[in-house]
DNA sequence: AATGAATGAGTATTCATTCAT
DNA sequence: TATGAATGAATACTCATTCAT
């Protein structure tokens, strides 16, 4: 009991570094997440973090696995949320494009680990493997738009083609509010429902 | 004549710096960029880098702003190229999916600054106008494809999603040698086309 | 217990540094007053001195409170030692005359920052506080001599100059050996009295 | 003649950096001296300091020494001015306590050179023999003060340590512009009329 | 006499990491 | 578990000096 108590604390504060290393990320980028900067954000001493993980990298890496599972668990969320509706592509995009400032946080993490995957391929696999889960998940959604029970290669590559879109989008209009946000999200409804071979949505 | 030698030496010189930086950034990533790496990539002395440059981010700047420059330029050039053929808008996309490889260095260094762009907003805004700049060129193939000579806000917000979007399959395809860049291309220009009110390519 | 022994390597150490910066100034001057050279003075890594200290600066500062403090405190001692005897301005210009060799060393590290405080305003408060505090010392010795418990305004002018004119007196002393001290003392001594309606010190 | 022309040019670049050191020491402080920023304020390049001069301490020095000439020289002039008077000491203290403003940019230098002085031998040796020049000039006045035609030891004595005071009392007047010049003055004054023999200036 | 380019040693400071407690 | 002290390598940047022109 006493054990599982001091553990419990352990881990709590192991959490508490993770999202630290998130909150700095996010906030002040990536070069200014040193040691001492997370540690300060979680409220700890510097040397604790190498008593949580074993390097700083590592500790990066946990939180960047927990945000695109965050990330990935949202966009789940939201997909079974609008299962009842008729129109689960629309659904899509209309969250998509509506929920940009929801995402956008994730987004200025994803952005800084994908700067650095592009040069370690630690962090690349790790992004990849990630990833490939987000947009499996975009895959059922599309799925559901054709009526089949699986996604198949042709529902595959429009996932990724959107997932890949959509990233692009978010770095578009974080760097420019003034960004064309609703006119962009037709346009790739338009190209999305032409590849699958659906009427526009307008006259649906 | 003698005036201009001294001079030229130090212009090549400061111009291998920046050229040395975009290198070590486009090959190491940013993190790598140091002082003494990229002095040592320009095959001279740290210290030298501060005759030239008032300081780091300066040389950074530098470099950033002369890729998307080069970057734009090669935009134009490819513009101008296919300006006698029938369908700009399909060369444009050609152009895009098929020289992605070509594109690829440009990018990673583009990534890397957005990263920071996010966080430092004297990158922020450099890099704003540098990608409004690239933008407008691309609107003006967009506004060929109508038949109209100056661009207006629609052919401008395609733009802005074209780039957008093909940073962002830029970014998926990097990170993953899998990515399905014909599917996606198709994806994108059958939504751009619609956007205008044209035909898909296969049936025009 | 076992806490306070942490702490106290800690505090040892920092005033280790505060020590060898005094040590290094008095020494070598404020030029050689580097943060190696004075880690090395200390026994320490030159990285160690920014976890005490913010900077070098405030290290420096630090060393110039404390020496300044230390010397007044010796200036009170020598007082206070001589409160008993009949003529307490005979006392005083007797020690600031005869121990002139014990005050150089206070006197190097104080010229040191004299030079700085004409350009840095922060040193120039520090150094002006810590000098009032000086004068104020001195003040109670020139009231002692009138016979009055409180030192007036003509006390604390007398004490401002004795403690300038002494402090220039050190200066031309240091950098001429053959310095008639004896006879400065007297010169002075003479002024004070006849400034305070004393007779000279011969004909009381 | 055109030789002659060259040279002119030649030694009015070196007289322009004299004076550059000067009014960089007087404004910005020894530290702030450097070759760099010297050159800016006569308006040349770094690169020429060291075809004038073989080193930045040379500079450095021949900037203190004639500084302290033009001191010597501006109290000779005064000296001078004010022979035909009846008291030549009390001119000399309404000088040294009316011009304290005009003397203060001498000073400035001379105290940072002060500070050298006492870790470098060789600024230590010029100095002192620029400060015996000095005490030398006073010494007339005193000497004319007691009506002897040369100054005798005596003399010498009050000189160097009315130099020596004075030089005390500008430093605590630069950092403490509350301090009371006129009392310091008339101390000192009745000190060396009592030194000297003479009545007070008040009775005389 | 003067410039601009270049060097190499030097600066203060930050960092991830270790370790005794 | 958690801390505070300590290290050594790395950082950007400054400096006096040299030299070809």
């Amino acid at each position: 009991m006493t054990v599982r108590k001091t553990r419990k604390g352990g881990d709590a504060t192991r959490d508490r570094l993770i999202e630290a290393a998130f909150t700095v990320v996010a906030r002040d980028g990536i070069e200014a997440a040193s040691v001492k900067n997370i540690a300060a954000e979680a409220g700890v001493t510097p040397g604790l973090t190498h008593y949580h993980f074993p390097s700083k990298d590592a500790l990066l890496k946990a939180a960047m696995c927990q945000a695109l599972d965050d990330y990935r668990a949202r966009v789940r969320a939201r997909r079974e949320e609008s299962l009842g509706g008729g129109d689960p592509l629309g659904a899509f995009f209309d969250d998509a494009v509506g929920s940009a400032e929801e995402y956008a946080t994730f987004f200025r993490v994803r952005l800084a680990f994908a700067a650095q995957a592009l040069v370690d391929p630690g962090v690349a696999e790790a992004l990849a493997s990630l990833n490939a889960a987000a947009i499996e998940e975009t895959a059922l959604t599309v799925a559901a738009a054709t009526g089949r029970a699986e996604p198949g290669e042709r529902e595959l590559a429009l996932a990724a083609t959107l997932k890949g879109a959509f990233d692009g989008l978010m770095l578009a209009w974080l760097t420019n509010p003034d960004f064309p946000t609703a006119a962009a999200g037709q346009i790739l409804e338009n190209g999305a429902r032409a590849w699958l071979g659906l009427l526009p949505r307008s006259q649906a």
